[in-house]
DNA sequence: ATTGATTGTCTTGATGTCGAGACACTTCCA
DNA sequence: TGGAAGTGTCTCGACATCAAGACAATCAAT
């Protein structure tokens, strides 16, 4: 199947269509005069973001978490032990505002998944790190959003996934 | 150079890296034992929507509006003449609820983008109208928002382009 | 040492969105 | 023709977020 996996994209273009196709042909129809071509890919991006997120938010409600929770709780998590990271860097890691990050975590805390401690190394700050049930609860949802994740990737072969990451890398690349 | 666009793409990749390659990188340190091949793909897509979206701000600020502005105005302007539909048409064409909706089109009602009119033919409805006004906005809106997308695009030959769109429809058609 | 600039965190007020419910009109069926 | 169910829109209360500013501790330079 993958050495025949080109042909294979093709064919299914020629025979699928999405909502962006509706998107392209009614601008079309009012906007003739315009290169129609960057809405074949950031419309479809966005709209995937979109569903991604419910996705998302079905997988973590199944492990009794929301999604802002994961993001902090991941941010954490991937710090490695002892999982620990200031106020500041989380907000970075997340690209929420201060308040935000503040709101974020008193609700962590009274849910028992992080604690704050202060910083013994600057005294103005404070760290967040992560309890036993927090580690347990976003390693819990993690699993549940690869499974999901992987599941809207079934139909793709390896192949075409590599490519379309890579694809991707190439767009994300600028910002990052 | 269309021929060799794969093996362009496999060099590329092997040479740029992006933010997700760190974000791999530190769940593979983290939780070596699960399969993060769908990180690579979605949460580049999830990055790319948030970055895309900073850069729709720009355009349309550029003209005037903002982003909620111009989906209302823009599902108006791609129905065609007379630029007439119902807020629940609306609010189906946009995914936000209906008193998100009402809220909206009070505002460019205010600003005078929109004008609201008695639906001749369901005395329970209303009809939502693009102004003069409005249609001259959302263009020019459009226009800017082809011109800096086309930008984002600008490094990537054709054929990948293609090729990406195509990637992307086989992800989004399941959901459409 | 003292001053000034910087950094890190939290507080406050405003805003946009959602979800649920209210209300009016329409459609269907007896 | 009458009543019930359905449809379309709007109102209201709750909530998460943002932006700006306040406050405290640290760092740098003289």
């Amino acid at each position: 199947m993958s050495r025949f996996s080109t042909a294979f994209v093709v064919w299914q273009n020629a025979a699928m269509r999405d909502e962006v196709d509706d998107l392209v042909e009614a601008w079309g129809r009012e906007r003739g005069d315009l290169d129609l071509d960057p809405v074949e890919v950031f419309s479809r991006i966005s709209r995937l973001s979109r569903h991604l997120d419910l996705a998302r938010r079905d997988a973590f409600t199944a492990h009794g978490i929301e999604s802002w929770e994961f993001d902090v709780l991941a941010a954490l998590r991937r710090a490695g032990e002892p999982y620990e990271l200031s106020p500041g860097r989380l907000l970075r890691e997340t690209l929420v505002t201060s308040g935000t990050m503040t709101n974020r975590v008193d609700r962590l805390t009274d849910r028992g998944l992080v604690q704050r401690l202060p910083d013994p190394h600057d005294r103005r700050g404070v760290l967040v790190r992560l309890t036993v049930e927090g580690k347990a609860a976003v390693d819990g949802a993690f699993e549940a959003l690869l499974a999901a994740e992987a599941d809207l990737l079934a139909d793709l072969p390896d192949e075409d996934r590599a490519r379309l990451a890579g694809l991707l890398r190439q767009l994300l690349a600028p910002f990052s």
